[in-house]
DNA sequence: CTTAGTGCAAACCGTTTGCAAATGC
DNA sequence: GCATTTGCAAACGGTTTGCACTAAG
């Protein structure tokens, strides 16, 4: 299954002199396949159940190639670690993250955006990227925890 | 010299049955006197030049505790490392980030704040706090670039 | 047959912890 | 005296690199 992003990885590996090999295939096809967000780690597993041989070196390189190509973005986690998402036909987008079960929910504000294009002005400064996370508690974790505090009430 | 920071700090210690010691005194002197934004090494460094006894280990849990009792702020910069800034009586901000030379430039905005709110708002979302970075190239390095391509134009 | 890629193991680097000795209260 | 703090050294954890071997072009 050929797929567009297939055509602009095998591309830049040429641009750059780099060769194509079974295990940048297979990567490439895992990460495809995958939703949301996954760290190196995340995709050294899914890569190894399909192929036990490859190393996580492989898969850590190969993600550096689908960053400089516009495949993937690169994200900082909120405990440092960097997680990998989808960038090729990927609107831009910011996120909230749920400092207790790690969940990410995506966002995009237009005019945060415009008001970011001011404040560079401003400064002379020239953007090459922005991140912008707002960190809490998600709805669900919320609710979690208002059960908790309630069996805990009725408890006593 | 004492400050109202002295005080906060103290407070702070005996609301959690913590001890004053000296190490802590002279830490958060140090502290104090720094401007804008410092690793714990770099204050590491600056708390070894007035007492070379004091430890690494000491410098960086005092740290944790002047975040805990509202006197600094701890953010992530470009490379992962963590820099603090003083908190108290200072409003918020977030940061340009020159991915060159490693400035800080502080901006605040009003509307994108207001604006984060409703975002979160509509998610359901608690915000505990933000990070909002742009990565880029500040005045300085860009004035710097141009006149290093154009002493290579003439030199050719 | 030359250049680049692979996978292992080890280095890296800032952060964090275990622990025995020292200190504040 | 008891609990906390200190400073050392070592662990940690994700990232990154050196290198001998393998494979692509």
């Amino acid at each position: 299954m050929e797929r567009e992003e297939n055509k602009i990885f095998y591309e830049h590996l040429k641009r750059a002199h780099l060769k194509r090999t079974s295990q940048r295939d297979l990567i490439l096809d895992v990460f495809l396949d995958t939703e949301d967000h996954v760290s190196s780690e995340d995709l050294y597993h899914l890569v190894k159940a399909k192929d036990p041989t490859v190393g996580f070196t492989t898969v850590y390189r190969t993600l550096k190639l689908f960053k400089e190509c516009g495949l993937a973005r690169e994200l900082e986690f909120h405990d440092g670690r960097m997680l990998y998402e989808h960038e090729y036909k990927h609107k831009h987008h910011d996120h909230l993250i749920c400092t207790q079960c790690g969940a990410l929910i995506e966002f995009y504000n237009e005019e945060i955006e415009r008001l970011q294009d001011t404040i560079v002005r401003r400064y002379g400064f020239k953007p090459l990227h922005h991140s912008h996370r707002i960190f809490g508690i998600c709805a669900n974790c919320q609710k979690a925890e208002k059960a908790a505090q309630k069996a805990k009430a009725s408890g006593q």
